[in-house]
DNA sequence: AGCATTGGATAGTAAGACTATCCTCTGGAT
DNA sequence: ATCCAGAGGATAGTCTTACTATCCAATGCT
């Protein structure tokens, strides 16, 4: 299909397509001649995914780029699968960063929880982020850090339950970042209710009614 | 002090300092003359808590404003300051939107977790958010739900704990927002721990050894 | 008296993600 | 064979956000 097409079929505006053409997070078609191009399923397939990682995860067009390289070669296989899906993890959570020490909270939640003894990406961030939290004087106890733990391990359940690995590798990777993403968003507005909820069972509803910028 | 002292003592730039003052996020000092001004301890606390919501809770100005507008007049109360702890929640979430209909499993939850069952803003967003998973495809079943609310309900509990209602309203919303934020990214980033955790269970430790965008 | 500072206003910059315009080539209809 | 709408490629413009830099007249300290 013609560029004209392809726009339609993926509901992207032609100098949008073109704009990912120039910064390559979509191949070129294949050249028909030097004024025409051919494109096929794989760039719609490809559009659909740049698509729903902006506007449903909200990524930038880099963090797009670097979740496209990883998923290059990686057709079937559920380890490489798997991988992938820490690499989309790593780039949606911003994970990468310096080593950092290990902490004792993260030690200590890792055998509570009786998850394999090994490092990673994943192992380091929250060691670094528990670091952070002390320094600024927000630190979590170890049951809190536990209690997120088996929120985790049910969490990690679900996702990996609802993975699919026979997908292709666009769509496989746009419903794990997007279901990745949606229970994410659903966690911490859970954690709001549960505030509010607190709030209003130790104070009364009259808390809610306090809100707002103008005070009666 | 002036605006130059009000600069080193802040460590925000007389330009940021005067764009601020533009935007009305900082109150004009009391003026001495037509040319000079004077600027007081709120204006230091005022910037510390602008800067503190950019750098570390990463809100845009706006956002900024909106928390800003609702500190006003809130010094004392404690029911006050829930309020506006549940504002500052739905700026940081971003909470708000349509009202939506009620779903059954945000009801469940409701009932399983024994919060008060109360309308609010952050019920109409949890109810709204597992809509919209419905319909993304990304279901979440009732138990991870209720993990979630269990997980919740202890960090709610340890950040009301944390919550120091004694504190200026400037310093109470600043530690309340990066508190919020860091166990929000604590919590996401120990998700991200466990799935990687239960992928090397399933599989082995060369899930870790093939990710990357070089394959071997 | 004189010059650096202050405060206020205006305009410029940088990043990110497009969007619009221009130009040339071409392929199907005439 | 010829014409011209549309294709593809390149370049430049737009919009937003958050600053940063420059100007300018009025001071105030020396």
């Amino acid at each position: 299909m013609r560029l004209a097409r392809l726009s339609e079929v993926s509901g992207t505006s032609p100098a949008s397509i073109k704009f990912y053409l120039r910064a390559g997070l979509l191949q070129p078609g294949a050249a028909i001649n030097p004024t025409r191009a051919d494109y096929g399923e794989g760039h719609v397939r490809r559009l659909r995914l740049i698509q729903g990682l902006r506007s449903t995860v909200g990524l930038g067009l880099e963090d797009i780029r670097r979740i496209i390289d990883a998923s290059a070669g990686v057709e079937d296989s559920p380890v490489r699968r798997l991988a992938l899906l820490a690499t989309v993890q790593s780039v949606v959570l911003r994970l990468d960063g310096d080593p950092g020490a290990a902490s004792p909270a993260g030690d200590a939640l890792v055998r509570a929880m009786a998850w394999p003894d090994e490092d990673s990406e994943a192992r380091r961030a929250v060691d670094r982020h528990l670091a952070v939290m002390e320094a600024a004087g927000v630190g979590a106890t170890a049951e809190v850090v536990q209690a997120y733990g088996r929120a985790a391990d049910a969490i990690a359940d679900a996702q990996l339950a609802a993975t699919d690995l026979q997908d292709s590798v666009e769509d496989f990777v746009l419903t794990a970042a997007v279901g990745m993403h949606l229970h994410n968003q659903l966690i911490l507005k859970i954690v709001a209710l549960a505030q509010a909820s607190q709030s209003i069972r130790r104070y009364g509803a009259g808390v809610r009614d306090a809100a707002g910028p103008g005070q009666p």
